[in-house]
DNA sequence: CATAAGGGTTCCGGTAACTGGAAGGTCAAG
DNA sequence: CTTGACCTTCCAGTTACCGGAACCCTTATG
């Protein structure tokens, strides 16, 4: 299997497939022309790196899921760890994004949006610095 | 006004600042001594640039977002526009990270987290590349 | 005067996870 | 023999910085 047709099967780009060559994730034989050959085990490694990835495990986590996978005397709490160390993640950028949007939306809302310079975004923007003291000088 | 002030006042790291006037977005004098000399403007700039990221704006945004700050006779629909644009952003995030979490704590939920070697976790991994056929050649 | 502390400076390299593109080899078809 | 579709490697760029090295400036102190 050519690395064509892997990119299809997995719907990762060669690209990709060939940095995860790149930083060992995979070792795909080569042919007398240098060819890579993807055998079905390279392409169920793929295919599990690909949904991984999906779910927003970092590449270093993808590749210790993967030694557990390929481990079958693992232990299932190192794999739900590493899950549950990522929720916790997710769960972080979550909150944060969930304040911008709040603040975010508000100042959206309250733009006219006109052709008029007057703009409440900015006035945000410029104003919450407040800047206690220290300027001894002028611009 | 020095490097150090500066950072203590806006809270951005001293590199962070250095890094701001490299790309152009602030441009403070220079003591005899090469030393960085801020000004009030300089100050009230990296304040608003602060703010700013911490909304989630990329650099480039902001940039615009400045421009538009400078500019009296901007159309505050300028402003706005890049906000929603903005918005649309974190909401796309918000929705991936939402759709993540969904299927994850799912997947950690149902893994005991044990000793045994039995996961759903990597079962779910392993499991969701159906891959359809092309397999010509064994491992 | 030497030096140590605590500023400041530049420049280089690294991060995460790829992506784009150049330059060029291979292979089957017409 | 050339065209086109593959494949290869390698280099650079992306985002928004951070860490660290090597070195300068200033002030205080023994």
């Amino acid at each position: 299997m050519n690395i064509k047709s892997v990119s299809a099967l997995t719907g990762l780009p060669a690209k990709t497939i060939r940095y995860y060559e790149d930083i060992g994730l995979i070792r795909p034989r080569r042919e007398e022309n240098g060819y890579r050959v993807f055998s079905d085990t390279d392409v169920h490694k793929l295919a599990f790196l690909a949904r991984a990835r999906s779910l927003g495990f970092a590449v270093e986590d993808c590749r210790s899921l993967l030694a557990l996978y390929d481990d079958k005397n693992r232990a299932s709490g190192d794999v739900k760890s590493i899950a549950q160390h990522h929720l916790k993640e997710i769960d972080r950028k979550l909150k944060e994004l969930t304040t911008m949007r709040q603040t975010l939306s508000e100042l959206v809302r309250s733009c006219a949006g006109d052709n008029r310079p007057n703009c409440p975004i900015l006035s945000d923007l410029a104003g919450h610095g407040a800047l206690r003291s220290g300027g001894t000088e002028g611009a």
